[in-house]
DNA sequence: CAAAATAATTTACGCGCGTAAATTTTTGAT
DNA sequence: ATCAAAAATTTACGCGCGTAAATTATTTTG
């Protein structure tokens, strides 16, 4: 490393002999200069290390490197992993991606868009509020920039939308759950947040009807993104007043079921499918912490890999130039057999 | 709204009936016009929403209204909650919160570090990896950008230090435990990824010793940041091996905790403060999901909101100008009771 | 080895804004 | 009404880079 600092792309293409046009387009796509040339450059890089202004670069372009990352809820450790699998897939692909979180909040999250216009992004992987979202907002933006939506389908905004086909999710896991012991009660929030609780309750119902039992739907009360409370809350209301007319509960999501195992644990009802328990309880969602409730949670899991590289590579296509009609993908879940049911 | 669009500062000075340089101050600070001109800007930017060029502002700022939040791992509910209250005070005060992970990675946390130094932000606040750290690379940054560091100390770096006072944690929970049952045994990791860690293994021996008790630490093997994984594996080793001296378990942190418990239930011990129980266990950090193991995990919390404030008031004072020596503020931690111990 | 194709260079302009200095206008107190 | 202080304006320059067009150098091909 020299003593002198570079300041500028023109001082940094004195010192690695070329000129700065050449030292510009190399920034911008390292293999679209020689070998060669490329070899100097990359040389004089680690001899000096400058790095090119990403304020003045990005001004003069009307698409930067930059994708955008936008959940509901980042302290949802679900959101959060997903997020970083995306963020990691961007990383490779040579992006810049950035993070952000409406937290539960429709006005944030028309602000985080606005935000987000603003940064002149590539393109946006959405996962939006849903039912909450000021769509006419979502619709807008969406014209603005290449969006791809994930995980909560929004009428068929954006690209594409890529997600879980929620209906084989409860479908399987209900089927799971009849076949082992007593058919599963459905346990739900009266109104969820996302369009997928939704499709998960349309599903139960079938899916009950085909081993030829009748359906038993409990749908509680609370509103906002504390599920596990919410669960917790509605599971001791329903204990107390007997609404589980089996002995197994499949909750609309997993974080209502840990909110659900907590209120069990209270109640002091022994969770599980040995003999010595008294209710069986899965999930849905393959949620991070799943594996950790006690007894470990019974649930189907999102295929967190597939999802993410699906949407990642949807967009990346469009970003290339790639023209396709918008459509849905589902991807199917996966049985995680646990102690729980 | 006029149907033509406003392309840049020049043409809304113009709508407006200023002068570009009268705007471009307003944009910087609203409060450095005269009321009279913040209202006939506020009226015209309603009326032809208008946002400056994020790109061309920040280009010849040599600060930038950027403020860079890095954790060592977002999934990490903990983490991702100080982030989320961090986050909201930073866009309270005007400023444009940016999140980065290191995902555990002291490679990626150098990464990170070089991507917010291009980003020539106004501060940073930094919860370092840790012991992992590459230390030479934080210190360069700190030299680079006024760097607050919070929850894991590392050195003198950076203008100065926030987190919770560990000592006071371990002392304090351990004072409530023998004082209500048997004198814990500490649950630790052999080899913690935090000096945060360290400090509560060394704070358990006083405290013991203060109640006239032999003190028992359990240091599990395990690398890495899946704590759950890391103390369920080392519980239940600790379980069969009959490592537990007492009938109560103080563990070096909440993740542990939550890992130790499921052990529990998968080898049928029981876990609680009640008569039918055969075990205590308890937790350290407040971590968001602890309200919902099974049972509710006892332990001492972070003031989240007062650590956040403190470290996002201290960064702020520093960029108004400010200069203050290095300090280090720990905050107490409180105490909540639950099921578990 | 010459011709064709490709890559690099030179030259030149503009992006949208910050910002400094000098000037004019407005404000508020006397 | 008068005048000093404060605010706004005009003027002018520069930031660091993208990018286009014309030119020159280099590599590849037959």
């Amino acid at each position: 490393m020299t003593n002198k600092k570079i300041r500028n792309m023109e001082e940094f293409a004195t010192v690695s002999g070329l000129s700065r046009p050449t030292v510009s387009k190399y920034f911008n796509d390292p293999g679209s200069v020689r070998a060669s040339t490329r070899q100097r450059i990359e040389a004089a890089l680690e001899a000096h290390e400058y790095r090119p202004n990403i304020y003045a670069m990005n001004q003069n372009r009307k698409l930067t490197k930059t994708i955008g990352i936008v959940v509901p809820l980042l302290t949802d450790p679900y959101f959060a992993e997903i997020a970083r699998n995306l963020e990691q897939r961007c990383i490779a692909a040579g992006y810049r991606p950035t993070l952000f979180s409406s937290h539960g909040d429709p006005a944030l999250e028309v602000e985080v868009l606005d935000t987000l216009r603003s940064l002149k992004p590539a393109g946006v992987l959405l996962a939006p509020l849903g039912r909450a979202s000021d769509h006419i907002a979502l619709e807008k933006f969406c014209g603005d920039v290449p969006t791809l939506i994930f995980d909560s389908r929004v009428g068929e905004m954006g690209l594409s939308f890529v997600g879980s086909d929620n209906f084989q999710f409860t479908r399987h896991i209900t089927d799971y759950l009849c076949r082992t012991g007593e058919p599963p009660c459905f346990f739900e929030m009266k109104t969820p947040a996302t369009p997928n609780a939704h499709r998960r309750g349309q599903s139960y119902l079938p899916a009950m009807e085909a081993f030829g039992h009748a359906p038993n739907v409990i749908s509680i009360e609370g509103e906002g993104w504390g599920f596990e409370e919410i669960g917790r809350l509605g599971g001791h209301q329903a204990l107390e007043q007997g609404l589980f007319s089996t002995n197994t509960v499949l909750c609309s999501n997993d974080r209502l079921a840990i909110g659900l195992l907590t209120a069990c644990c209270e109640k002091k009802v022994t969770v599980g499918r040995g003999p010595d328990t008294s209710i069986r309880i899965a999930g849905q969602d393959g949620h991070p912490h799943s594996r950790y409730t006690c007894p470990p949670l019974t649930t189907i899991s999102h295929d967190y890999d597939a999802v993410s590289e699906t949407a990642v590579e949807a967009l990346f296509a469009v970003i290339d130039g790639a023209v396709s009609p918008w459509k849905s993908t589902r991807l199917e879940g996966r049985l995680i057999l646990r102690d729980s049911a």
